[in-house]
DNA sequence: GCCGTTTTCGGCCCGACTGTTTTCAGTCG
């Protein structure tokens, strides 16, 4: 089993022990640890077979000996008995709105409600209201969350949330009792999806705020709205899609706004460690404030606040409790990437191949946000569903480049190509061809059907090859809509150390691949990685602010993306690979 | 089930909203 795969049977141990209304703590130990594993940056069979399991923090004797099991097996025993005790349905029942393990194990305990069906039926004979912590509103809840269910969205990409988020924004950012106003949660730490969206605001007079928001244009349902706290479920327009999502509305005392935007940037799993440590420091950190028995500790920035538990402050994107409170105890937390630090961009499409933009268009719009350099990545000659480019058109391509890169004054075009590898691990041209480019992104887009071991070895040959410069969107997957293919990643990493090939960060928000968790294991082996939008028009050129996120979540720091090179620096570089190249032939 | 400059038992983050209650449990953030 992989990790994704251990992860989720032990998230699965932990659901079903709650609904045998399991000891919280004891469930929490299984609900921690799957997280802990699915985040993990190496591969937890590497633990197992170098007896490492105990070193994983919230790991001991009895999640050991679990994991072991499944790792070896494939199989746990302890997990098969509790499947053998819970219904399945019981688990369908929890992802109803309003309906916890409590909730769900006294319907199944009284009512012997094992199924939705049952449950619906039970709520419409009247048979639920009458038992004890439930009444006719938690029946009628009941039946309109069921009702519900077919309708509920799951994740949803970065970028589609960020435009329903911006909406929300917008429509409250100017009312005269906003007074501060921040996106917080998953979308302030940039995750890639993001199942709702959290909006903190500090005001001295709240109601009308929250007033707006329940009644928003699109709010299809309100789900709570309070005094300081109010959640609905809204539809929006995104790209000509129906997204819909829910939306959480903080509204706080100006004051306090940098503890609730600690609080509410999250993650949780930060947030208990931050508390946790509050406390052995005497303290109680919570969305207000952080006390004291007598003393109120002031802090008027997230910075005074970590400050206050002897911390360095820790940008949102770290914030996953994967580490970053023990670096910053030890003072190695990294000096993340930024945006403004990428020089320009490799891996982009144009009309030659599947792009809706010029040459001369992408390179516009490359200089003037504010980049130095573009490089050009159209497809290669076998991939004609792309409009993929024959040597003749290459050459085409590559006079106009040197046209335009002596008309642009302070700008500079890379002429490169995505070149597809090839189902024997070659490459889609001839050495003559591939001697034309200052560089070449190597990406697979076919046969994605391969054993795992051959599509790894089809990969590590191409990065073999001398004239690959850099390897493009390494799984394939498309976030939320398809798997990457079955390929070893850590193979793949560690090659490309050897190798000297840059990882792309592709950075097209459908994409986000290598992941950020990759990303932090290329960090750990020593890759050098390359943040590219693989724009297909001009808009997508500003993708590589998606790629910046990934990065930064991955804890990468400057030196260790290749794009913050300058314009002639890059051109040493490429020009010395170049060389290499050419000389081996 | 895990963990330890309050160490091998007794804690484990803390609070808002809702609906059921008459003081609070459950769910969710
Ligand atoms: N202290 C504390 N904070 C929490 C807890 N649950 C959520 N929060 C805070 C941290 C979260 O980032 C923030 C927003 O909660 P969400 O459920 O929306 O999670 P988040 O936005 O992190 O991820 P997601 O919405 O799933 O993409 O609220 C909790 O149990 N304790
Ligand atoms: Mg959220
Ligand atoms: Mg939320
Ligand atoms: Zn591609």
């Amino acid at each position: 089993m992989d990790n994704q795969q251990v992860s989720a049977a032990l998230a699965e141990v932990g659901t079903l022990m709650e609904l045998l209304g399991e000891n919280p703590f004891k469930v929490n130990a299984y609900v921690n640890a799957s997280r802990t594993i699915s985040q993990l940056t190496d591969e937890i069979s590497s633990h197992v077979n170098k007896g490492t399991l105990g070193e994983i923090a919230g790991i001991g004797a009895t999640l050991q000996e679990k994991i072991t099991s499944l790792v070896k097996t494939g199989k746990l025993e302890f997990l098969e008995e509790l499947r053998a005790k819970v219904p399945p349905g019981l688990v369908k029942m929890l992802a109803i709105q309003g309906l916890g393990p409590k909730k769900v194990k006294a319907l199944y305990d009284l009512l012997q409600i094992d199924s939705l069906e049952k449950l619906k039926i039970a709520c419409n004979e009247n048979k639920v209201a009458d038992l004890k912590g439930f009444g006719a509103k938690t029946q009628q809840k009941i039946l309109e969350g069921i009702e519900f269910l077919g309708s509920v969205a799951g994740r949803v990409r970065l970028d589609e949330a960020s435009s329903v988020a911006n909406t929300l924004l917008n429509l409250l950012k100017d009312m005269k009792e906003v007074i501060r106003i921040e996106l917080c949660g998953s979308l302030r730490r940039r995750k890639e999806t993001v199942k709702d969206i959290d909006v903190l605001v500090s005001s001295k007079n709240p109601a009308p705020i929250m007033e707006k928001f329940v009644t928003a244009s699109g709010v299809i349902q309100v789900l709570g709205h309070g005094e300081t706290k109010s959640s609905i479920f809204v539809e929006a327009l995104v790209n000509g899609s129906r997204i819909k999502m829910q939306a959480d509305l903080r509204v706080v005392k100006d004051e306090e706004f940098p503890f609730a935007l600690a609080y509410f940037t999250g993650s949780k799993e930060h947030n208990v460690a931050m508390r946790s440590r509050a406390i052995e420091y005497g303290l109680k950190l919570n969305e207000y404030g952080l006390t004291g028995e007598k003393k109120n500790i002031a802090c008027k920035t997230e910075e005074d606040i970590y400050k206050a538990l002897d911390l360095p402050y820790i940008a949102p994107e770290l914030r996953e409790d994967t580490g970053e409170i023990n670096a910053a105890l030890k003072g190695t937390l990294p000096t993340l990437v930024e945006s403004k630090q990428i020089q320009g961009v490799f891996h982009n499409h144009t009309t030659y191949s599947d792009g809706a933009n010029t040459l001369e268009e992408m390179a516009n719009k490359a200089k003037s946000l504010g980049l130095k350099y573009l490089g050009f990545g159209d497809h290669s000659q076998s991939l004609t569903v792309a409009n993929g480019l024959s040597p003749e058109r290459v050459k085409k391509q590559i006079a106009e480049i040197d046209e335009l890169n002596s008309k642009m004054k302070g700008f500079r075009i890379f002429k490169g190509i995505e070149c597809d590898i090839l189902a024997d691990g070659s490459l889609d041209y001839d050495d003559e061809v591939l001697a034309l480019f200052d560089y070449v992104v190597g990406s697979v887009h076919t046969h994605f059907q391969m054993p795992r071991e051959e599509m790894t070895q089809r990969i590590i040959k191409a990065m073999n090859h001398p004239a690959i410069t850099m390897l493009g969107h390494l799984t394939g997957r498309l976030v939320l809509r398809r798997d990457g293919y079955a390929v070893n990643q850590e193979a793949v990493l560690q090659e490309a150390v050897k190798t000297k090939t840059l990882i792309e960060i592709n950075a097209h928000p459908m994409r986000l691949d290598l992941d950020w968790i990759h990303c932090k294991r290329a960090k750990e082996l020593g890759v050098k990685l390359v943040i590219n939008p693989d724009a297909h028009s001009t808009e997508d050129l500003e993708y590589y602010e998606y790629g910046v996120s990934v990065a930064r979540r991955g804890w990468l720091e400057k030196d260790e993306i290749f794009n913050t090179l300058t314009t002639n620096e890059v051109e040493a570089y490429l020009s010395d690979r170049r060389k290499a190249f050419t000389k081996k032939k």
